[in-house]
DNA sequence: TTCTATTGTTACATATTGAGACAATAGTAG
DNA sequence: CTACTATTGTCTCAATATGTAACAATAGAA
């Protein structure tokens, strides 16, 4: 597979994205494994000379995914000239078989704007890229030693989300449409690292009266059965 | 006076910065106004190739303000194509005295990553940079129309700095070391853009636990002299 | 000494949240 | 069909936090 020409990009520019995902337990973000290296990386990429930038980490995002209409947002752009490492990816592309000049514009520092999303695990079809020969969900709770700074970067996306769930009610967005408020539940403790008291979050929930109830789910348990709701539009 | 060469820095990658003071009465912003133009910008600058994106923007902080040590956080980074107007640029250079070829490289596309800074109002000596003829402050809630993008930058820095107010307790940056609680209330207001209750805030303040008392304040105007406050350190 | 404007604090009503109690109910075990 | 269990939806009461107003203290002016 032909390497991105850098005549099709802006130079020392990329994106790197924190994709969140929620198995019904645990908070998991999505990982690419680069080939013969065993390195794991956010998936990531870079801007088209005529691409919006919010664009060009939708496409990423989509091409990995496979989904569009995703809750996709930036909130931080990592510039430290520590980032500047060229032997990782001069590793990564000779791991790939690719033989490149030294002053190939891979190897060159790159700005990344990185972005976070937020999409419902169960409709994803992981997809891999050129260089890469495994993309998979890792628990955000017990990761791995990421490349470069990407540890870092997922921090800093988990701190973010924390700090808009309350303000953007954004945990909608890792559910299908249809949850119970116990799912919900679930979703915002994975987020915030804490237990959340049943009946506080209950009464809080539906007191921000964006909640639209729907039928009972019956789920073979034997208990009584919750409902199901949905975010109102708008 | 010479243009900044290629050679030094990061192509195709800016930043701009909304640098924030508080009059006393008026929340404004440092705004640069560029020679035989008439034209309205935030201060911004390059990226040096071995520099740190956040040093850049202290740098040019400085640079603009003579201060060092001053809050400065990135926001959002603006990357639209639209962004990309040759025709601007090549204006305020030729407005210099400056010839360029099409080529050049300040005419090229430009992604830009936004700061706003909080300073104290008092102690700034605003500078001129090499294409500009006038930098002075402006009332955020009167402004007159920027060039580019750059009211919507305003917007969303001040939005950004709504969402924090409390949050990082970033309105102490505005005020000088030791102050009234009346002046922070003021600052508030000018931030939030609404009339606070006296009582309620200077009891919220209070009860934070992040203030010290020092001695009154005489105004000599004829009433009850209010304490001076300053942030506890850490 | 009286008056005015403003400050710091208290008091009470109202709203929000913490913590637990309780009835309703879907299935399971007898 | 009945007793039992786990879970849900709702209510109650206590503990906090906030909105609103009252009030005493006080620095200077008249």
């Amino acid at each position: 597979m032909a390497l991105p020409s850098q005549r099709d990009f802006i130079p020392n520019l990329a994106f790197d994205s924190v994709i969140f995902g929620f198995s019904g337990e645990k908070l998991k973000i999505l990982l690419m494994e680069y080939h013969n290296t065993g390195w794991l990386a956010l998936p990531g990429g870079f801007v088209k000379r005529e691409e919006n930038l919010n664009d060009a980490a939708r496409r990423g995002l989509s091409e990995r995914t496979g989904l569009e209409n995703i809750f996709l947002e930036q909130f931080y752009t990592f510039g430290d000239t520590e980032r500047f490492k060229p032997e990782v990816m001069q590793t990564i592309l000779s791991a790939n078989g690719h033989q490149v000049e030294r002053d190939y514009w891979l190897l060159d520092r790159f700005v990344s704007v990185a972005f976070y999303a937020l999409i419902n695990y169960n409709e994803v079809v992981p997809t891999l890229d050129a260089l890469s020969d495994a993309i998979a969900w890792h628990d955000v709770d017990s990761l791995p030693t990421l490349i470069l700074d990407h540890n870092w970067i997922v921090d800093k996306a988990l701190e973010t989300l924390r700090e808009n769930l309350n303000r953007k009610l954004v945990g909608m967005n890792l559910l299908p449409q249809k949850f119970t408020i116990k799912e919900l539940q679930r979703v915002y403790e994975a987020i915030l690292g804490e237990k959340l008291r049943r009946t506080t979050f209950q009464r809080k929930m539906l007191s921000l009266g964006i909640l639209e109830r729907h039928e009972k789910l019956y789920s073979g348990k034997s208990h009584k059965a919750p409902y199901l709701y949905s975010f109102k539009k708008n």
